[in-house]
DNA sequence: AATGAATGAGCATTCATTCAT
DNA sequence: GATGAATGAATGCTCATTCAT
């Protein structure tokens, strides 16, 4: 009873494992099937085929992101800014936390993985609906501001994605502390809509 | 002498070619013989193997965008501002306008390379020098300001290539105009480091 | 027990239907399965592999066209003439109208389907029967004649069956039309056995 | 230097080989490498595909044929009813002696077998052409008749066919003379052109 | 300097079949 | 009577690479 959900999970665990072990071009059924010690057509039993796999493995991962930023939002619900830098913490540590999730939800071209339904990039979206909603908020309370609340909400989005993907891929030179290089790019991703605030250094 | 010299012009030329129009996926040594009019085999008199090809083209276009953000900085030797500006463009319209160049640059994870010598990244790190540079000038001229200019350049260009990275792999909201995307993500990445400037927007 | 006849009968019929529908190359078990709303497991509760399911399916083709000779030759009794007439238009018709089930009948290589066992073929042999019995009985009435009434009826056979095969696979001209091409060939295979006629166009 | 054309050769003939011997739907590209002791790849050196390999078969088959439909038609050029008669047994020898090609020329269904050029169908027909050609003659010396030559010669051609086709599929009863029943086969297929003749035994 | 011939390893996927339940 | 889980074998085909010439 247990069992067949059991496979299931062994396989997306042990794909989310290859993937960043070997990356995804290398990843291949057999090799998912021998890390698992079952044949490769067992894969086929759980999932239609390759990209299925991959397809579930991008939803949960984009579920289990939602989830967190979600508890985030909550957490903050009566301040837009803290709300809106604790989100952005929230992500960059989701993908540094994840990279195995990370990298197929955000960092694989989708014309590589075909068949992807269009209806799935829905709830990937709803992400950005998180942050982009407590942009709305702070604006309406006039403690942030913006021309377009999607596109500033993109823009940052953008900037996030560009430090967990520097930070994965080891091209940030190494003599940079990580969190001090987070938090600055997190405060710069930031001052684009906050008020202009006391610069420290600038004094 | 120089007969060697040019078919290996030829297929570095072509491997480029060939990867910005068909992509990285596809790319295989037989479809570069063909390309070129020789035989495969041939390839290999110039190139060990496929990743040494690979290699040497990562090379050519870190020298590449080397020389494009040096000709940027040259034309603004002045205006360390305008330098930090137009370099900032600049690598963002690399990143577009050489998709898949740009891929095999940034994106692809070089330990998943198997052969790529770690020296090679030195030359790569010589492109964020020269933003470094226009910081350190401009911080220089008291019209930037920064805590530490290699942090800052980092910061910056994690900005930047969350840009280009998101723009290539076609995640951004479709309904959201891509210069005005672009432009809004540089002005963010750079208000960071300039003074705080009469906002637009707040009147 | 009139369950499991049930099934079998439902496997049977799901099974040409597909064999008529989708063709003998892309006939699975498990497709075989799916239609009918059973397990693929189950099939083999009824048949013991997929040659034992063919040759019975096989078998019920022989027997339904044995039927249909069978009726036409009873409604032309009186007649021999007519009656091989309408026998060879039944055995062209049948041919057309069940494509893929005259395959796996005639068509298939019998030694290929590894465990045909011999005697199936006596059922088979059933349909020349009423041919040469209505050959028999034209001879017997003076209406017909032939050396050998087993040779004529297998001669006329292998044309009817020429002509049932080459419109099978579309080898016949197709600015010839269908209907006149049939006719045309059932005149010819009975000129053989019929008396000299006037012929019309000798005129 | 003729060691290129030797391996094609081998393919082509094992291949016509294993068609005789396992029928159509059990060749695979494996099965010949390993009948000639190459791997599977070297076949692709010298066929594009699987169906290209096939489609060298059958234009080698047609163009057999062709060759000896042509010679014995030079053979009898002044006797159209002879050489009719003669290119029909022609062509059922043909059939018999090299089944091999036989089937995959005339038994194989074309959709099974996709990517046929249309064009070569062309190339199939020359064969019918040859005897559409001795009746066109005989018609014009007066000792043939028919309506319409294109009819009568794929009529004729069905009933060769079809006798080809059932010995080939040994489904003639066994205890009917083989030459017997080609003979009487041909005599047939003829008496629909050929004027009245003294029919031995109606005398 | 260049190549034609050849290959082993790999790919995603499908299939008929088995077996414990 | 029926099935879910599992598999070994097979399929056509592509690829990077080698090697003798």
């Amino acid at each position: 009873m247990s069992s067949e959900t059991d496979l299931r999970r062994r396989i997306l665990d042990t794909t989310r494992h290859l993937l960043v072990q070997d990356g995804y071009a290398s990843l291949s059924m057999r090799k998912i099937a021998r890390a698992i010690g079952y044949s490769a057509t067992s894969i086929y039993l759980y999932f239609e085929n390759k990209d299925a796999l991959f397809h579930a493995l991008i939803d949960e991962g984009m579920e289990q992101l939602y989830d967190e930023l979600k508890t985030v939002a909550a957490a903050y619900s009566d301040s837009p800014r803290a709300r809106l830098r604790a989100l952005c913490r929230r992500y960059v540590e989701f993908g540094l936390e994840n990279q195995e999730y990370y990298e197929i939800m955000f960092l694989l071209r989708p014309e590589r993985m075909e068949r992807y339904p269009a209806d799935k990039y829905r709830r990937a979206r709803r992400n950005l609906d998180i942050m982009a909603s407590a942009l709305a908020d702070g604006v309406e309370q006039g403690v942030m501001h913006t021309d377009d609340p999607r596109v500033s909400a993109s823009v940052i989005w953008a900037a996030l994605h560009g430090t967990v993907s520097l930070q994965l891929s080891r091209r940030v030179d190494i003599r940079i502390d990580r969190d001090a290089f987070i938090d600055a790019a997190i405060d710069q991703a930031l001052r684009g809509v906050l008020p202009v605030e006391v610069r420290p250094q600038a004094a």
